[in-house]
Formats: structure tokens, C-alpha cells, sequence
DNA sequence: CCGCCTCGAGTTCT
DNA sequence: CTCGAGGCGG
């Protein structure tokens, strides 16, 4: 008797622990979903991730108590599944087409003309436009309002069900949203007239198709810990996505982190247009791209194009281009398909990132320090919408790592989105007569030998590898002339419309030998040359005269001696006040400065000892230029001690001038981002130096804080 | 001697 | 902007 009571009292606490434990778990699965919702389909966080994690932990561990009242699409079962052998085929009701692709406005004109040809006037009403995300296409079924199977396109007509993999993407619903919460949505977009169709298939089935994608910040994460564990880094985010919806076990999925957009409605509720299918998705609970847009012509179209081309850095994911299709879904239909691809829709591309090329020579160019750089000259290729004809290949040391040949066919990118950058040489390719190339002996300008690094190495034996070969002749032309670039160059002499070209001219026709010869400059002297008439003659004159009076902190940049730049001869005008005493300091004074040491030094005084450097700084005097000694006087300390950093351009001033700005207040400013750095001071469209300081925890400023600080 | 912090120099096309 | 290398502090 004791036993049975206590045995009843058991089972009744069980039992009414469990209905109580049924409620919570609903109530739970309810607001885990709607937080879901917020955050992967409406981008909107309302909660913390740690607050969300410990509501999906006590649903588990509910869960774990009564594994009875586990169902299918309970958020905990996104990572349910166990590891299978092989991959269910499943058959797509509506075959998976793919685009063909345009590259121009040329190709949309030809594909539009196509097609209206075969409307014969018929009403086309428009198209929509898509940014075409780089990832896979998927197709996902819904029973009864739950997610019920997914599948990979495969060859279009049969696809692989990876149903457990797509189960753990948080932005694939595992329910679309209540039937009220629909009407709702709508209803506000003046959509009721689908209401009745739409509720009668939701108790059926409804399938739709979209794209898998992995983020990139996801990316760089995942390739992060590859490198730390050693292993082999991905090469896109395309193909680790591909890669990770194709693994059989969903543990490995799940913890890929992917992410996904829906774009289209397979089965038929009355949608007239494509438009309306995209608007249907997201009142369903489905996350759409936000971006996507009706655009009546080929005019809107372009310019959609055009400005995601530009923006499509800002976006967090890859894409490579728009999908363009025709609205109207009747019109659609009755284009067909050609091939593989419908007509009606069209893949319009981005110009690539990075294009093949034919190298077709290896040329050599001689610097203004006498250093011979590489540079290919390329079979021209359009990348990222401007032509690339030529590139750098650095030095020796590049040529070797690339393995890089006269005649290869390489791959060719552009860093930082600008500066033309070989890649990749595709050595496959190549048929023998490839021709290597090689550092020459003489000086490709003047003929003198060159001074390489097994020469200097002997000269220097302390010092390690050095990859620069040199032409060290002094009155090598080439080196000369860069020098006279160097000095007319804006943070020098900033002479306004004295380019490359004139130089070159006047070089040639032996009228001016050095930087000093420019200002004996006389109209007639220029009158002679080719494309000078009275006018421009007078005018490239007057800008040279202009710039007569100089401050001692650009003059000295403007002679280029080697290792002072701009922040040197800064700090040596400070110390020296006057052109006299930086002439005659003696290799200790110039050492015992802040930030010289011996290797600068010795550049520094030997520059003035040369005769030929001497006779330059007098003949600077005698034609007239006026050195301005006296304008190292800081003007207040209000921000002594603080050093600044700039990155990105502002709207009031140039970041040379903000730079100054900082210095006659006593701050300091930095070219990188390091623990020393106080402000960050960021323009519009930033560089690296912004993330750094982001993730260095350096405060950063705004244009607005920046200029407040400057009063 | 090592590692961090800077500066210098080179670079393409519109 | 990026890379290489000089300067300097630990």
C-alpha cells in the first residue's frame, strides 16, 4: 500500500512536471524563433547572443529531461542529425535553370532586342533586378508551413538532399510564420488578393528556391583557423559554402555558420510578377535581399549595376555581378528557355577582379635612387573597368617566387583595388618558348654596370640579403631625371604643370641638367620646344618663379637624398634652422638626433660632402631660390604629446593640411597604427589603418571631433 | 639579439 | 597602400 502511494505520487509529480515542461518548451521554441527571426531575416538584434544561447541552452536541457517532446523543427534540431553514408537524390518538380551572362551594356541591349523580337510588341513591363550573391542555389520544401526537405541544384533536373545541412542555417526557417503574423505582413503591402490561394497551398506544400552563402567575416574566420592549426586556407567563400553543404556529417555544417537568401516561389499562387513573389517570400518569414529592386528599363538596370559594382565591397558577402529578369512572370514564361538558361533572366557581371593576360616583356625601369625595378608589360586587360597594361614585379625576388617568364600567361589582380599586381603564373599553359629573364649587367639607361646584391654583399658582409640591384652612377640620365620629378613633386617644390613630359623635353633638348637650371628658365628657352607657344611658354614660367621661396624642411626633401623623406628633413629643418649648418655637420651631430642612426647619418653627410651636390645647393642661390628659415615655430602645445594618425579624405581640408594643422599645435602624426597612437583620425571611405585601430581598441575620431579639437 | 614602431620608396590609371 | 628596412628599447 505504501509502495502504491508512493509510486502514484512519483507518476503524478512526473506527470504534471511535464505538462508544465511541454508549456515552457513551447514558450521557449516561440521566442528562440521570433529572436531568429529578428536578427537573421530583419537584421535587427534585440537581445544579447549570450542571452539568446542560454534560452536555447534551457530548452535543451528541458528537452534532454523529456526527449518525448522533441519535435522535427524545434530549433535545438538544427544540428540533429547524424552523420550519413551517401545523399538522398532528390528530382526538382521545375528544372534548376542557370543564366547566361552579359558583360556590357552592349550585351543587355542585344539580349533585350532578342527577346522583344520574340514578343513582337507584346507588354514586358519592366524587370527586377538582384544582386547575384556568389554561393549555391538551393531549393527548399515546406509541408504544412514546416521545412520538410532541401536539395542542391545537381545537374539541374536531379539534385542531392542535404536537408539535415540546411536545417542548420539559422536564416532557413524550420517554420514560416503564423498564419496571422502573414495576413499581417500582406496586408501591408497590398497583397490580400493572394490571402486565399496562399493559406490553401501553406496547408500543402510551397517550395522555393535561393542561395546559400558564407559571410565574410565568417570566412576570414574560418581561414584564420586554418592557418593557426596549419592547415590549407580556402580559397572564396563560394567554394567553402559548396564545399560545407556538401558534408555528410551536419555537425561539421553547423559549425560552418551559413547563411542564406530565398528569390523565387516554384509553386503557383497567382504571382504576376517577380516583384510579388519576393514580397510574398518575406511576408512568409523568408529572408530576402533588401537591395533587390524593380527597375522600369535598361537605363535603371545599368545604374543598378553600376552602383553595386561600386559598393559591393561594403556588402558582407560576395557577389559578382545582378541578375536581371523580366517582371512579369506571364511574359517570363512565354520567352522559354534557350539551352540551359531561361531567356527572360540574364546574369549581367561585375568587370572581374583579377583577369588572364600574356606577359610580352619584362622591361626595367631605373628609379630616382638608382634602383632597377622589373615591371611586365602585359597584353592590356579590362580589371575592375580600367585597362592594365602594365605592372610591377618588384624585384628579383618576386620574379623568382612567381616563377615568372617572358610569354607566360599569368593571372593579374590589382591591390588595394588599384595598383596592378601579378598574381598567379599559369604555368601549365606554356608551350617552350617561354623566355627567362634576367637582371642585366649594364644599366638599360646609361650602360654603366650595375651594382647587385652579391656585389654589395661583399661590400658589406654584415648586412643580410639584399634584393635591389642599383645603377650607381651619378650622372646616370635616367636618375637624373627622376631627381628633377622628385623636386617638382607636390610635398617638394610643388611646381604646378611641370610633368614627366616637360622635363623629358628639356632634358633632351640639354637646356636644363639639374633641378637649379629651372629657374634661369627663360620664355625663349621653352619657345623653341615642340607643343610650347607664347602663352603656355609664359605660364609654365610663372609657376617655376612662383615657387622661388621655399621652407627649409622641403628644400631639404626636395634634394632626395637617400633615407630623407618627408619626416626627416621635418626633423633636420627643426634641428638645423638654417641650409649652413645642416652643410657642415659632422657625423656625430646628425647621429646624436632622435630617430638617425648610423646608416642615415652617413647618407646624409655624404650627400653634402659630394662636390657635385655642393656646386647644386650654390647654383639654387644664385638663380634665385630663397630658403624661408624661420617657420619651425609651433604656434601652441595644445596637443603636445599626442600623436595622430589620418586615413580616409575629409570634406574641409586635405590630409597634407590637416597634418600641418596638427604640428603647429605640437601634435605629433604617424603613418601607422600602433599602441602610441592616440587618435585615429578617420575620413570618408577609410582605409586599413581604421580596422587596425578598431581592432587595437585606439580611439577614433571623426572629421566633426577632429576639427572641434583643431580650434 | 629580437620585436615593435616608424619612415621611405615605389606604384597605375584617369 | 604595402612592403622593406632603419632605429631603438627591452
Amino acid at each position: 500500500m505504501v509502495n502504491f502511494h508512493k509510486e502514484c505520487s512519483l507518476r503524478q509529480e512526473t506527470l504534471m512536471i511535464k505538462s508544465d515542461a511541454q508549456k515552457r518548451i513551447e514558450k521557449l521554441r516561440k521566442l528562440i524563433n521570433h529572436y531568429r527571426y529578428l536578427y537573421h531575416v530583419l537584421d535587427r538584434q534585440e537581445i544579447s547572443d549570450a542571452a539568446l544561447d542560454s534560452l536555447k541552452n534551457e530548452l535543451f536541457n528541458l528537452e534532454q529531461q523529456f526527449p518525448e517532446l522533441v519535435t522535427p523543427d524545434s530549433p535545438t534540431q538544427r544540428v540533429g542529425g547524424k552523420p550519413l553514408k551517401e545523399f538522398k537524390k532528390i528530382k526538382h518538380p521545375e528544372q534548376m535553370l542557370s543564366f547566361n551572362d552579359a558583360f556590357d551594356v552592349a550585351d543587355m541591349k542585344a539580349w533585350e532586342d532578342r527577346f522583344e523580337k520574340v514578343l513582337s510588341g507584346a507588354k514586358k513591363d519592366g524587370y527586377y533586378c538582384e544582386l547575384k550573391i556568389d554561393g549555391l542555389a538551393i531549393e527548399l520544401s515546406y509541408k504544412k508551413g514546416a521545412f520538410e526537405s532541401g536539395s542542391t541544384r545537381g545537374d539541374g533536373r536531379i539534385g542531392e538532399d542535404v536537408t539535415q545541412n540546411l536545417k542548420t542555417i539559422e536564416a532557413v526557417p524550420l517554420n514560416l510564420l503564423e498564419w496571422t503574423e502573414i495576413e499581417k505582413n500582406l496586408k501591408k503591402d497590398k497583397l490580400e488578393r493572394f490571402s486565399k490561394k496562399l493559406e490553401k497551398t501553406l496547408s500543402g506544400q510551397i517550395i522555393v528556391r535561393g542561395e546559400v552563402f558564407m559571410d565574410r567575416k565568417e570566412f576570414e574566420k574560418i581561414n584564420r583557423q586554418q592557418k593557426k592549426a596549419g592547415l590549407k586556407e580556402y580559397a572564396n567563400p563560394r567554394n567553402l559554402a559548396a564545399g560545407s553543404i556538401r558534408q555528410l556529417d551536419p555537425k561539421v555544417t553547423s559549425a560552418r555558420n551559413l547563411d542564406s537568401f530565398v528569390y523565387s516561389i516554384i509553386t503557383d499562387i497567382g504571382q504576376e510578377t517577380h516583384e510579388e513573389e519576393h514580397k510574398i517570400l518575406k511576408a512568409l518569414g523568408f529572408k530576402v535581399n533588401s537591395h533587390n529592386t524593380y527597375e522600369r528599363n535598361l537605363e535603371g538596370v545599368e545604374q543598378f549595376r553600376n552602383r553595386w559594382e561600386k559598393e559591393r565591397d561594403k556588402l558582407n558577402y560576395e557577389i559578382d555581378g545582378i541578375v536581371v529578369i523580366v517582371n512579369n512572370n506571364h511574359v517570363f514564361k512565354r520567352l522559354g528557355i534557350v539551352g540551359k538558361a531561361p531567356r527572360g533572366a540574364i546574369a549581367y557581371k561585375f568587370s572581374p577582379k583579377e583577369a588572364e593576360t600574356a606577359v610580352e616583356d619584362i622591361v626595367v625601369q631605373v628609379g630616382r635612387t638608382g634602383v632597377l625595378t622589373p615591371v611586365a608589360n602585359l597584353n592590356p586587360v579590362n580589371i575592375g573597368g580600367t585597362t592594365v597594361s602594365r605592372a610591377t614585379l618588384h624585384n628579383l625576388d618576386e620574379i623568382r617566387r612567381l616563377g615568372i617568364k617572358i610569354g607566360d600567361t599569368v593571372i593579374v589582380g590589382r591591390a588595394g583595388d588599384v595598383i596592378p599586381d601579378v598574381r598567379n603564373v599559369l604555368k601549365d599553359l606554356r608551350n617552350g618558348k617561354e623566355k627567362e629573364f634576367h637582371m642585366p649587367k649594364k644599366c638599360p639607361v646609361c650602360g654603366e654596370p650595375i651594382e647587385g646584391p652579391a656585389q654589395r654583399a661583399r661590400l658589406a658582409p654584415t648586412k643580410g640579403r639584399q634584393v635591389a640591384f642599383k645603377c650607381v652612377n651619378k650622372n646616370c640620365p635616367a636618375v637624373k631625371r627622376e631627381a628633377i620629378y622628385h623636386f617638382v613633386s607636390k610635398k617638394a617644390f610643388d611646381i604646378d604643370g611641370i610633368g614627366p613630359k616637360i622635363i623629358d623635353q628639356l632634358m633632351d633638348a640639354a637646356i636644363i641638367h639639374d633641378a637649379a637650371d629651372l629657374f634661369t628658365l627663360k620664355k625663349e628657352d621653352l619657345l623653341n620646344l615642340e607643343r610650347f607657344a607664347e602663352k603656355s611658354a609664359y605660364n609654365t614660367i610663372n609657376a617655376i618663379q612662383k615657387k622661388k621661396n621655399v621652407h627649409l624642411d622641403k628644400f631639404i626633401y626636395a634634394l632626395g637624398i637617400d633615407h630623407v623623406g618627408e619626416e626627416t628633413a621635418f626633423l633636420l629643418a627643426k634641428k638645423f634652422k638654417k641650409m649652413d649648418n645642416l652643410k657642415n655637420a659632422s657625423l656625430e651631430e646628425l647621429r646624436s638626433l632622435p630617430d638617425v642612426g648610423p646608416i642615415v647619418a652617413e647618407s646624409i653627410y655624404s650627400w653634402f660632402q659630394k662636390k657635385y651636390n655642393q656646386n647644386l645647393i650654390n647654383n639654387f642661390g644664385k638663380a634665385g631660390v630663397k630658403i624661408l628659415e624661420e617657420k619651425t615655430s609651433v604656434k601652441s602645445e595644445k596637443l603636445a604629446g599626442k600623436t595622430f594618425v589620418i586615413t580616409g579624405s575629409f570634406e574641409t581640408l586635405g590630409r597634407d593640411e590637416a597634418k600641418y594643422r596638427v604640428r603647429d599645435l605640437g601634435g605629433d602624426i604617424s603613418s601607422s597604427v600602433s599602441q602610441n597612437t592616440d587618435y585615429v583620425v578617420v575620413g570618408s571611405e577609410p582605409g586599413s589603418k581604421y580596422d587596425k585601430a578598431k581592432k587595437m581598441g585606439v580611439k577614433t575620431i571623426d572629421e566633426k571631433e577632429f576639427l572641434k579639437m583643431l580650434k
